[in-house]
RNA sequence: GCCGAAGUGGCGGAAUGGCAGACGCGCCGGACUCAAAAUCCGGUGCCCGCAAGGGCGUGUGGGUUCAAGUCCCACCUUCGGUACCA
């Protein structure tokens, strides 16, 4: 038995819960039933489940200055429904809720105030807190836990240094501890140095000097993830590229394993499908075309030296890394190999430098030069037309020995696959683009359907065609389907040691460290040398010795240099001695989404300071058995999450493969539905449909002519539907622009559910939230729409309490004798109805259908006690509050939080006779009335005695009667 | 461009291949009221008809089926994501 219900069994509710308050009236029995809730901690989950468990998680929100936004109860409304409805089904339930606080809003309202931002953040917790309890949420907030406890960080530096201490064992697909990593004898002979430099190369975590996405208005490195069009994520400012010592996480080595075990969960298809698309494996081949080790005059590889180079490979194997005597190109289409024109290196490919041919220099430096300081916008801008230059060099096509030009190109990325690639215009949008521009050969070796409309074309080699189809010009593998090719090709590439099968990934590594001030300090130190700068070697500070704590600061102004804030903390916490030895922190921090990587864990724990989680617990509650939040952590955090949980898996420290088994994205909920109309600058009406809204500058205009004009809201009163628009009513010709857009400060159309609770109340705002729709669609507010919800609360409330008494009272309809058979097959089929629909999360039809109840019994004079508390049971995890005062004036004298959830009776529904539809030719002609077992025979008879049927068969002949036992009748006649 | 989701009354939406529009909002009518609000009762897809009834109807065009909002093919529109990943 849940711990709630002992504390609060058997106790009389306090007499203030009897207040005179014949109207429902929210405002006084919502805070009521609140504090109910929490003095007797109600919702308290037990350590261990008792019975079958269920875990149901809500994605923790980051606690902005704005406080609550409605979009936020969405998803906690539907959670807290489930978690009521499970409890009463007898589950132990596990519901927590805490903070994702560490942010950059708090560090820039430091900067600008100078608040630190721990207090900005605990003030910001403190009003979120507030407003979720406001709903009536049944969390059990003695698990409440913030990113930035220092308990809590404690534990994520802790999983820090498991990733530190694990490499990947590719043979095995899975981490292994570093003193397992095998160490090559060369190295171990170099000494222990080079064994730890060795270790710490192949570590989860890892340090790297790659260049990053350093946003100067946000004082910040950026992930990849965080730049969208050159522009930053949040704020959308521009990003430039530098490079900087960053900490990397080793993600892509799980990217086959957080691909593969997505199969096993219960996400819907689209997510998957997201992160599939995030991780892009692909496959395809590494194929060596030849150089040499320098080239003559002519910068093509010497022939005798290209043919021994061909026996060698055909006599050894395909190396594993590439020498310098060849240029590796992964390609998904080893099937146009003898379409191979040229071949292109990423500007940044090691060999630029050696494969320049004197006359080139001068060009290749300074289209590499460009490249380099390009910003991401500004690669973006020139999406359009490709740039390259051509090196002089020439490479050997391995298939025909063909030299083929080398050319570099920003088009080709030195971070995916080997950073060259062949190109195959004839078979490839990009590679076409890049020959025609240049213009390079383009030779076709696939041959499409002879019925493709451009085929005469491609075979011309002036159209692209990146299909499937049939190889030709491709020596003695002509006539070979694609797929079929591929393989022979890989194969018969294998066995000459020039190619071997390959996989890709476009997953990167995990940018894990940002130059913030509000994040967790990584537990490492550098090692430093006399003189005071690094030596590259570094060392952990111990498990038992954290948390590291941030230091005090007293300025967080940004110097506008990439330099962490934390170099400017006091030398105190910046340097450490140790064994003689001094030591420097690391002064970057961790991203914000190192604290969500592992909360549902520490939420079952949040006490334990021997051990992230007691293993006992993690076995007993995980996985997590719903996970619901918002679609715009699809990718990254869910990714982040289980790549975290993987490694723990790996190490041991949890039971599951997998975290979250089941997920459901709540959809965005927009403002007010508006019409905007458009007016020139005199003033007159111009139709909708002659304006531009989507110009650069996001001004609408005239279609003709691009003059400004200005947007008027429109109130509904004004306006009809006319065909498929909104038009003016006085002068329908002027269309109207009718549409939701996403709530925003700037457009004042924020909905604040402070001022929702206090104009009807939470259990209104919550049922409206579920009435709205479906819970993963996108859904437009409409506070017309909360008053509705509103009446019925209010019809619920006079169905069972009399509100003319002066008191509180029942109604005097409420009696005590049994339902009728018919008030009995109302009430289960509601009880039906209502199950079936939250067990599929359907919201939305399951209070729907408690309004056909409340409909049906108001009219009812006489309302059986039984059915209204099964009613009220029924309600209480929608409306609880509400819920809980007409069980207790019901006479219950303990919450109904762990009542036995109403048991269905099919005996109850079924009916004597049943209505049936009468088709003929498929339309409907008539319904009859059958005994609800009435077979096919029986069915067709009653059908064809309708008076109306018997008319309209009358003369005709019946082809066919279908008969659906208990559903349909349908002659088909001539 | 690619990937994903969605198009149903005036609006939000409902419908295991079997009575399209449940439920709610809005609107119309009635009761109560001096009146209004609140509340209660009834009606409400569109067109024709006094009515009985009939016709049309789930983005568009085809198809499968006795029967399609639902399944298949092609397309249009909107929203979300993504962008040279070879």
């Amino acid at each position: 038995m849940a711990p709630a219900r002992l504390v609060a069994g058997g106790r009389p509710l306090p007499s203030s819960l009897h207040t005179l308050m014949p109207r429902y009236n929210p405002a006084v029995i919502e805070p009521k039933w609140q504090r109910f809730w929490s003095e007797h901690r109600t919702f308290a989950a037990p350590r261990m489940p008792a019975g079958p468990k269920y875990y149901v998680l809500d994605m923790f929100p980051y606690p902005s200055g704005d406080g609550l936004h409605v979009g936020h109860p969405e998803g906690y409304t539907a959670t807290d429904i489930i978690c009521r409805h499970r409890r009463m089904c007898g589950h132990s339930v596990m519901h927590p809720m805490g903070w994702d606080a560490f942010g950059l809003p708090a560090e820039q309202h430091a900067k600008r105030t100078g608040t630190p931002p721990r207090v900005t953040t605990e003030k910001n917790i403190a009003t979120f807190k507030r407003q979720l309890q406001m709903l009536g949420f049944s969390y059990d907030w003695d698990r409440e836990l913030a990113t930035t406890d220092p308990d809590y960080f404690r534990w994520t530096q802790w999983i820090f240094l498991q990733l530190f201490d694990t490499w990947f064992d590719r043979d095995q697909q899975r981490g292994r501890p570093i003193a397992e990593l095998p160490v090559p004898e060369d190295v171990r002979q170099a000494g222990e140095e080079a064994v730890r430099r060795f270790q710490d190369a192949h570590r989860l975590a890892y340090q790297s000097e790659a260049p990053v996405n350093w946003c100067p208005a946000l004082g910040t490195v950026l992930a990849n993830e965080e730049v969208i069009g050159g522009l930053s994520e949040r704020g959308s400012h521009p990003v430039v590229r530098i490079p900087l010592r960053q900490w990397m996480l080793r993600i892509t080595a799980y990217a086959d394993r957080l691909e593969k075990d997505l199969e096993g969960l219960d996400w819907s298809e689209s997510i998957k499908a997201l992160q599939r698309n995030w991780i892009g494996r692909s496959t395809g081949a590494e194929v060596d075309f030849y150089v040499g080790h320098d080239q003559g005059p002519s910068g093509r590889p010497h022939p005798g030296e290209f043919k021994e180079w061909r026996n060698q490979r055909a006599a050894g194997s395909f190396p594993d890394k590439p020498g310098d005597d060849v240029i590796r190109i992964y390609t998904t289409r080893p099937d146009t190999l003898f379409g191979a024109t040229y071949v292109v290196l990423a500007p940044e490919h090691r060999f630029v430098a050696r494969l320049t041919r004197p006359e080139q220099a001068d060009a290749v430096k300074a289209y590499c030069e460009q490249a380099q300081h390009k910003s991401d916008l500004d690669r973006t801008d020139l999406a359009r037309s490709k740039t390259g230059v051509f090196t002089g060099s020439f490479a050997a096509n391995p298939v025909n020995q063909r030299p083929v030009p080398i050319w570099i190109a920003d088009y080709v990325l030195a971070s995916y696959g080997t950073g060259a690639i062949m190109a195959v215009p004839a078979h490839d949008t990009r590679d076409f683009e890049f020959a025609r521009q240049f213009n390079l050969p383009i030779v076709p070796v696939v041959d499409p359907a002879a019925d493709a409309a451009d085929r005469a074309q491609v075979l011309a080699g002036e159209a692209v065609f990146p299909g499937d189809g049939v190889s030709i010009n491709s020596s003695s593998y002509d006539g070979i389907p694609t797929a079929e090719f591929k393989q022979r090709i890989t194969a018969d590439l294998a066995d000459r040691g020039q190619g071997r099968e390959a996989v890709n990934y476009k997953l990167r590594d995990w940018l894990f460290s940002r130059q913030h001030f509000w994040g967790e300090p990584f537990p490492i130190l550098h090692e430093l040398d006399a003189s005071g700068n690094r030596t590259g070697l570094m060392r952990t500070v111990p498990a038992d010795e954290l948390p590291v704590n941030l230091p005090e600061l007293e300025k967080f102004e940004s110097h506008g240099s990439p330099e962490p804030p934390l170099d400017q903390a006091p030398e105190s916490w910046l340097y450490v001695t140790i064994d003689g030895q001094r030591y420097k922190r690391e002064t970057n921090t961790m991203p914000q989404w190192a604290g969500s990587c592992w909360y549902y864990l520490r939420y079952l724990d949040p006490k334990n300071d021997k051990a992230l989680i007691d293993p006992a617990v993690e076995k007993a509650w995980m996985p997590v058995d719903v996970y619901i939040g918002g679609a715009e952590h699809a990718v990254l955090h869910l990714l982040y999450a289980r790549f975290w949980h993987k490694v723990l898996y790996d190490r041991g420290y949890v039971s599951t493969v997998e975290p979250f088994q089941k997920l459901v994205n709540q959809g965005m909920i927009l403002g007010e539905v508006e019409l905007t109309g458009y007016q020139a600058e005199g003033g007159e009406w111009v139709s909708a449909s002659a304006v531009n809204t989507s110009d650069d500058d996001g001004k609408p205009r005239l279609k003709l002519g691009g003059e400004e004009v200005i947007t008027v809201k429109v109130p509904f009163d004004q306006v009809t539907k006319s065909g498929e628009s909104f038009v003016l009513k006085d002068q329908p010709e002027i269309r109207l622009e009718s549409r939701a857009y996403k709530m925003s400060k700037s457009r004042g159309n924020v909905v604040n559910p402070d001022t929702v609770v206090r104009e009807y109340g939470a259990d209104s705002l919550r049922l409206y939230e579920m009435f709205m729709g479906p819970l993963e669609a996108t859904k437009p507010w409409s506070m017309e729409g909360v008053n509705g919800v509103r009446g019925f609360l209010d019809r619920a409330w006079r169905m069972i309490v009399n509100e003319r008494a002066e008191g509180l009272e029942l109604n005097a309809a409420v009696v005590d004798e049994a339902p009728t058979v018919e008030q009995n097959r109302i009430l289960h089929k509601t009880i039906q109805g209502v199950t079936q629909d939250f067990e599929r999360m359907a919201f939305n039809t399951s209070i729907s259908k408690l309004m056909e109840f409340t409909n049906y019994f108001f009219k009812c004079d006489r309302r059986p006690r039984a059915a209204m508390e099964q009613f009220v049971l029924l309600l209480a995890p929608l409306a609880p509050h509400l819920a809980e005062e007409l069980w207790a004036l019901l006479g219950h004298e303990i919450t109904l939080a762990y009542e036995p959830w109403p048991r269905f009776d099919p005996e109850a529904v079924r009916e004597d006779t049943a209505e049936i539809p009468v088709q003929i030719n498929g339309k409907l002609r008539a319904r009859v009335e059958v005994p609800t077992g009435a077979d096919a025979p029986a069915m067709e008879q009653a059908a064809k005695d309708d008076v109306r049927i018997a008319e309209l068969l009358a003369g005709k002949t019946v082809v066919k009667c279908v008969v659906v036992p208990g559903r349909m009748v349908n002659f088909v006649i001539k």
